[in-house]
Parts: C-alpha cells; structure tokens; sequence
DNA sequence: GCCAACGTTGGC
DNA sequence: GCCAACGTTGGC
C-alpha cells in the first residue's frame, strides 16, 4: 500500500517538535474535530510521512517530521473525568475520538515560516495555506511534502 | 489581544 | 431541519 502524507498542527507552547523529540513516541490526543478524527481512524496508516507544523507562534511554520506509529485506536482522555478533553456522550462500547501514536523523525535544519509556505507556486492549493482553514490535520501530496521536505534541509 | 472563519449545540 | 448563539482556532 502506498504511503500517504499529512500535516499536523500543534501549538509548541503544548507540544512541540522538540517535545517529541524528546519522547520519541506520542499518542496524538485531544483532537476534537470530525474530520481530523476520520483522518487518524479510516486513513492514517502506520509508516506514513507526517510534516509537523507549529502553530500559534512566532512564526508559524514546518518544524519538522514524523511518522505515523499507529494504528487508530479509542482517546483515552476521552473516558477521563479530570480532563479538559472529556466528552460525556462518548462510551467505551461506542468511543468517540479515535487517534494514532506519532514517531519523532527529524528536525528540520531549516525551519520553513509560513510566509515561506506562501510564496511557493507549487503549494498554493495546501489546505493549510487556504484562507479561514483550522483543521488541525490536513492530507498533502507527495509533491507538496518532497517540495517542503527540501526547503527545511 | 483582536477578530474572521468555522464547527457545534440546542431551541424551535 | 433550520439557524442563532456560542466556543474555538490561529494568523496577525
């Protein structure tokens, strides 16, 4: 099977790049969007390519890679009455929030700002780059992550 | 800190 | 099923 690639988003004042680093392995948790929810439970795969992008920061931007280390499986933060990210509708019969284990890859050499993002041609039609988007993982081509990669080496 | 864009909730 | 109100995201 063909290797899919992403973009994931997460604000380094929480988690970052460095983070990672540090622990090697990370369940993604907390998500809380459908749609970034169907990404990690029907089409994120093990082994596949990820861009880790910083957001909220000065500046934003690609602060490196990872790699799906995963399959999907139920949020546990979800089921836990202490956290911020428990949801009272979801079961452990029928959860909710699905997410996958992130492996730390690389730091990029060259961190790639946004505005960086936006003067390349050739990634123009990123979602992440899209007026108003906020989905906090987003599918990218082959093209555009091999692109990406070689403007952070 | 502001605010535009978007997603979710809940009353009707 | 509509839509107003509300909460969140994230660049600036």
């Amino acid at each position: 099977m063909a290797k899919n690639y992403w973009l994931m988003k997460s604000e380094p004042d929480e988690f970052g790049i460095l983070d990672l680093k540090e622990v090697g392995v990370e369940p993604w948790s907390g998500v809380r969007n459908y749609q970034a929810r169907n990404f990690m439970r029907d089409e994120m795969k093990k082994g596949d390519e990820v861009l880790f992008y910083h957001s909220n920061t000065k500046p934003p931007g690609v602060a490196g890679l990872m790699t799906v280390a995963s399959g999907p499986y139920p949020d546990p933060f979800q089921f836990k009455k202490s956290s911020k990210y428990f949801d009272p509708k979801s079961t452990k019969d029928n959860p909710r929030w699905f997410l996958i284990d992130v492996k730390f890859k690389k730091v990029f050499k060259n961190y790639v700002p946004l505005d960086a993002l936006k003067e390349e041609k050739k990634l123009k039609d990123m979602k992440i780059l899209q007026k108003g988007n906020r989905l906090s993982i987003t599918p990218v081509s082959k093209v555009e992550f091999d692109h990406i990669v070689k403007m952070g080496s």
